[in-house]
DNA sequence: CATGAATGAGTGTTCATTCAT
DNA sequence: TATGAATGAACACTCATTCAT
């Protein structure tokens, strides 16, 4: 699908305000408002509210998947470097989409079967399928342990991402950040959670501290 | 404050809808539909849905706080059995109180100043200094390491839970737990959460495996 | 009719409300606040709303007829002494009984043959039939002129007090008496439409200037 | 402001109703019923019912103000038939605009401080200061007499047109006026008023009978 | 292709009134 | 008799969407 300046003007602008407000919360008018299009022009270029979410969703997931497929078959590198260029990729992909992202932790908690809790379930199936692989090599060659629960593992690599995501704004003034530029902080939060969950994470996969 | 029956049930069913659909998606009148209660009730008890929403924050983060005083000052028990029964308390009260913890996921995105804002903030504020306080000790006694980020630490496990309980469906789905039933999944998640967290944090603080 | 302590609380605060917001703009919520009942009251000794209305129009109409009976038969004053006394009487009473004379103004101008309607009309015709023996008894004693518009004459009269009651704000700053407290204010007003007036009438009536 | 025909359909319907039943007994529905649009366009036109009774106002005092300017230069009549020209103007546009003068009588009696509030001040102070400069005018030339209450004067037209409006269906009944047509009588009325008001001007501003 | 005008359903809230006690 | 609780209708207003051009 190949959007027009206008619609990817649309797109932006939904994703920033269903992101802050959440879906109800944003309105149509707003939306335009903030993309600077007529108000008219969602539904005729969308169809609806809920299709321009869905469209978000397209839009926003299309290079959103790990890039695992290449990962594996690199042999120069170790099991653990590879899990490791995995988290570095995935806080990266998190805080660079941040608003996305929260939609996505918005809509996992509806419990309607919308073609978006759809999408959500896919994304999340094909990442998981990704991983699985990887770690199944890692612990075929010996690398990681045994009796590994992936997906309680990525729920705390997602979980814990998420969570800073969300509550960034504490984070900040409790470690008392509030000098650091918007940008100058997101590299921070970048490095932290990059060191933080390499270290879980080795101590989940492997036996060393 | 106390509560009528009616006034419980209006809270209750409130909880639940702002947890699915969030504060906007919910209206007064499901709410009050699912309260089986006139819809001009809501207004004639809580004021408007703004002060409703407050009233089902107060009346969930009354006994929400964890219960460290007296952890603290018992000697009978090491300093990681303290945290890990922090983390039992903190597991359970998620569990037990998922819609409620989904609305406060949900509220902490929005970046506006509302006096919910506030409440959370409070909330989360104390909480970390009780646990920072559980930490301090154990460093002092030389049991936990120095140099840890507390604030990350917690982010890790409130957001290892957090994840859990907005993708259990997900996490149910992949590890075919469907039968399940909804209580025996709950002790199911309560056990592996708590082993898992249990695991990571004599990770963090110890520098045992 | 004889009314309690409360229900006379209840068309005070009535009368008060109504004409300062009209009777839509005035909530019986308001009104019952306004004089210290409990809300229910006014539907229980009033019936409705409009009932309270009738209520408030027949107490402090009771007493509000022009008392021109006595007067006529007087024969020791002059005929334009009468008229002098009856101007004064009304002046008078529309000053004193601003809130229900602002309260009759509005109600004059809704065209619903309400029972309201039926006894400001009966109230005016009465006033006319008295005001009209003593001007016919003027005429009949060569006092007063012939061919007087009584209605016309009286329009006038009722027309000049109300516009000096719903826009004595203004008049108070043009003539800049503000330093004057609300009741030496009220016998200003007094005083100078008892003046004004009766120079009208005294033209209208003789041919005397 | 142009507006639109739709536009000024809800406006005359609003002056109409508001006349009638008052700001708050004429509802929006009401007022989009009469205009025969649908009622979310009197927000979408006016922002809110508030806006749209400014609305009637701003429309309806474009042209109101007594037109006493070119009066005043006119040499070649005398200062009594100056007053009696604006006599006949007032009397005519209150006649032709009885019911937004029945919105301002309404209006005026409300305390609170709205814009409206503030128009109707503004009207009133303008025209007042238009009958100054020409009642001074015909002092400095000797045809009217000192020590004139001009405001009071005011108070006499202004209320004697205002009650013929308001009480104009007692008047038609006392009078036996009900055969004439609706146009008939209106003709009626200004002449009555016309003559009436003019010879108590002559009184009041002349030593003349 | 694009848009201002328009719509009907829905929003949260307030209303006068009635109910149960 | 007196009242807090409760009700259904109505309130002004906003919503996502459609229409006419």
């Amino acid at each position: 699908m190949e959007y027009s300046e206008k619609q990817l003007a649309i797109i932006n602008a939904a994703e920033k305000l269903f992101a802050l407000r959440g879906f109800d919360g944003a309105s149509v008018r707003d939306i335009a408002h903030e993309a600077d299009v007529n108000v008219a022009m969602i539904s005729y270029y969308f169809g609806s509210k809920e299709k321009l979410m869905e469209a978000v969703f397209e839009e926003r997931t299309n290079n959103i998947r790990l890039k695992v497929e290449n990962l594996l078959q690199n042999e120069g590198i170790s099991h653990l470097q590879k899990v490791n260029i995995l988290i570095d990729d995935y806080v990266d992909k998190f805080i660079h989409q941040q608003e996305f992202h929260k939609i996505m932790i918005r809509e996992q908690m509806i419990e309607k079967d919308t073609p978006i809790a759809g999408l959500i379930h896919e994304l999340k199936k094909k990442n998981l399928e990704s991983i699985t692989k990887l770690i199944e090599d890692g612990q075929a060659s010996g690398s990681f342990k045994k009796n590994i629960d992936i997906v309680l593992m990525m729920t705390t690599l997602v979980g814990t991402v998420c969570q800073m995501i969300t509550s960034q704004h504490f984070y900040r003034k409790v470690n008392k950040l509030e000098y650091m530029t918007e940008i100058e902080f997101q590299k921070h939060m970048r490095k932290t959670l990059s060191v933080h969950l390499k270290n879980l994470f080795k101590q989940i996969l492997t036996n060393e501290a």
